[in-house]
DNA sequence: TTGAAAGCGCTAACAT
DNA sequence: ATGTTAGCGCTTTCAA
């Protein structure tokens, strides 16, 4: 009844647990019988190896940490699921915890990681007011994604540079023979909220437009502030063009714009921000800026691995890319 | 350097480690003024409690598994997040594996969470070929979710029944007039593909209205199966309407029906599955078969914490609803 | 109030 | 080829 051990199918067998423990880790140093009978009963037992103990041992614990504001965000669940894919590949357990970015929550959730030994954790830093205290990471290497948290240099960190794209969507707006373009993003708490702004102002720039104030709004990134700006703007009757800023944000503002079928019929152009499937085939397609998720993924697996944990923290830049649809 | 452990502190601190395991385990018989000390320099040295050594000592993990196919459906991501929210409050951790539904990967991350002792895991089992071999579970509480496999009774089950909506959906698409309605849905390797399709044959004869063989299409679910099929049908030129009997197939049927601006003019019905958030705002809202997914989410985690693992394993089942927009 | 011993499951290092 | 011992970090039991 109570849990199967090595000693379990030693007692069952009258040998000691050290041949078992042989037998089921594949040491050469027992006889083809004597295993064979091992394997045997542990299967019918149902035994499995206790990671505890392992752990204890010394083993580190095959298990990484991933902190996400949420995961209903598609962006979230991208990569949520292509981390997932990795590391089932690498036999690792992936540890999930929604921070809904408040730094408690984070905090916390680090903690419980630290008790289980996670070997690493991938987190998107929940923005914080004060460079207030936080928890220590002891052993567990930490890889920040897409936003960056104290100390440059500290931690590994995976970001992406919009900017570029940006600058490409506004001097598209701009040949487009836009000249009132909008943009709701949001606000300057986050520190990809300020530089998005800034590079949609310096894309205008560039593009020899100017930005009417009144056509730039910011706030708490969310789906409906997305869609209240976007009704706002639309109501506003002065831009021709909008750019959005924020995966919520887009699909707010997205949800506004195909309130307005006049609006889609007066040639109003429309770009989103991330890529959510759907993108591609509501109306008519949807142009937007491209995340690279999957590559995102990809080189946080690799940092799991990477064995040295000397030198500078590399930093790691993805470029997010303009789609025209 | 090396790992904190309490008897770290209390070398450190030149005292026995029992009186630093009590100080830091709230057990009374500690004089204050040691206590304090010993919190303090515990503090400094960035300790925490060894979670493996408290599961060896006989604690139960404060892990539960999630298996499921993926975590970009949006249904799946919903209850993954939902979950993942009820498992921070309970301050479990929330180890999530993706199976693809591959019943070979759903074993192996069994195992793995059986390893590390995990005490419940919430499965959408994978379609099995054969009653195949399955590695026993041990002492996990397996909540089984959406899907039933194996022995009835022997696992607690979350299920939805969306048989009743299903047949609304028939019917209201009857009262306003069609009776050329096309179906897409899972082919009947998966119980709920059969069940889906019976129950959108019973809803059309209850309402009187006779299916044409040709306007019912299954096949192994997913968006592309569901846009081609759904293309398949407009093109077809006979159905005034459409009814979908999974997630994906629907998000992918909606793309196609979205290519065909004559057929929404002509005032084709769709009713999709699932509820994706933007189901509200595409197309002036897209009437759809909800499931709801927070309840499944905290009967599953209410299941977590059940006590008594005796009589017949509970099956609750929770009611889709039809919303027309 | 504090300390010492034992044991949870496992394996490296020594016996035999 | 097989067995014995010890120790990973922690708490329960018993002793001082």
């Amino acid at each position: 009844m109570s849990r199967v051990t090595i000693k379990t199918i030693a007692n069952d067998l009258g040998i000691s647990h050290m041949t078992v423990s042989r037998a089921l880790s594949d040491h050469p140093n027992v006889q083809k019988e004597t295993r064979d009978k091992i394997v045997k009963r542990a299967d019918e037992l149902g035994y499995v190896k206790n990671a505890a103990a392992m752990v204890m041992r010394g083993d580190a614990p095959k298990i990484v940490g991933l902190l996400l504001p949420n995961i209903v965000n598609e962006f979230y669940a991208r990569f949520a699921n292509d981390l997932a894919v990795e590391c089932d590949a690498q036999s690792l357990q992936l540890i999930i915890h929604l921070t809904n970015d408040d730094t408690t929550v984070e905090q916390k959730a680090l903690e419980q990681l630290r008790q289980v030994q996670a070997s690493s954790v991938v987190l998107v830093p929940a923005p914080r007011r004060s460079t207030g205290d936080r928890t220590p990471y002891g052993r567990m290497r930490v890889i920040e994604l897409i936003r960056q948290s104290g100390t440059p240099d500290q931690h590994p960190t995976i970001l992406v540079d919009d900017g570029p794209a940006i600058r490409a969507a506004v001097k598209h707006l701009v040949d487009k023979g836009h000249d009132k373009i909008a943009y709701i993003g949001a606000n300057r708490d986050m520190s990809s909220g300020r530089a998005r702004l800034d590079a949609f102002r310096l894309g205008a720039k560039q593009a020899g437009v100017e930005i009417l104030p009144d056509l730039i709004s910011t706030g708490v990134p969310s789906f409906s502030m997305g869609r209240s700006h976007g009704h706002a703007i639309l109501a506003g009757g002065t831009a021709t063009a909008l750019l959005c800023g924020g995966v919520e944000i887009s699909n707010g503002a997205l949800s506004a714009l195909m309130d307005s079928k006049t609006k889609l019929d007066e040639g109003f152009e429309f770009i989103g921000y991330g890529d959510p499937s759907f993108y591609s085939w509501v109306n008519n397609g949807v142009s937007t800026i491209r995340v690279p998720i999957t590559e995102l993924a990809t080189r946080a697996a690799e940092m799991f691995l990477a064995a040295d944990l000397s030198g500078p923290a590399p930093k790691d830049t993805f470029l997010a890319e303009l789609i025209i649809r």
